[in-house]
DNA sequence: ACGAAGAGTAACCGAACGGTGACATATTGT
DNA sequence: ACAATATGTCACCGTTCGGTTACTCTTCGT
């Protein structure tokens, strides 16, 4: 599932949840956190950390995944054909 | 790019944004944040708040995607052969 | 009809957040 | 060598976090 928003984030859980037949309260503690906190991020909470969100995915069996999209390139890619150059420099310099 | 950890995510968004030729502040407005915060966690900062991420994530071009790990199984699931009956009789009780 | 279980909410609290602005180092281009 | 740029760090501050505990309100099984 594609995750935009906190809200998407917020169902996801929590459907991911029922279906393992898991109450808030076990999800909490698999996760190693509080039930209010389940609540609020089921709910959407924009502002959870992020470090539990991670344990609560775990705890859930779920894997997230990034990934840049086709649509948006890279300024070296915007001319077509190019070598991406500035990356290849910079990676050469960086080495010690 | 598998996330695990908030390491793993600041790394990632580090890297996004040197290919994309931005620094720091340049994120750090598109995203509508501060500075400040883009360099927290490009470290990796496991507390910063979700909503921040999403944006980040946005301004870079980058989707975020939850899978449920084909290891883990739904209760209903792990007996061979069943249907998923209480999921059935859930959203059947579920409508109005 | 009853009690149990699940879910949502409230008040309280110390801890940490994120923004600002300034400063200190790299690192770069000329 | 110099100036410009980028990154990391600091102190300060108001705001919000997440945990705890207790209470309501449904929904469920019996």
């Amino acid at each position: 599932m594609r995750v935009r928003t906190a809200t998407d984030l917020g169902a996801f859980i929590r459907e991911r949840r029922v279906k393992l037949a898991m109450d808030q309260s076990d999800l909490a503690e698999k996760a190693g956190t509080s039930r209010k906190w389940i609540v609020e991020v089921e709910q959407g909470k924009p502002r959870a950390e992020i470090g539990l969100v991670l344990r609560t995915l775990k705890a859930l069996g779920v894997s997230l995944d990034l990934a840049a999209d086709r649509a948006q390139k890279t300024v070296a890619a915007i001319e077509p054909g190019n070598v991406d150059i500035n990356n290849i420099l910079d990676s050469l310099k960086k080495r010690p």
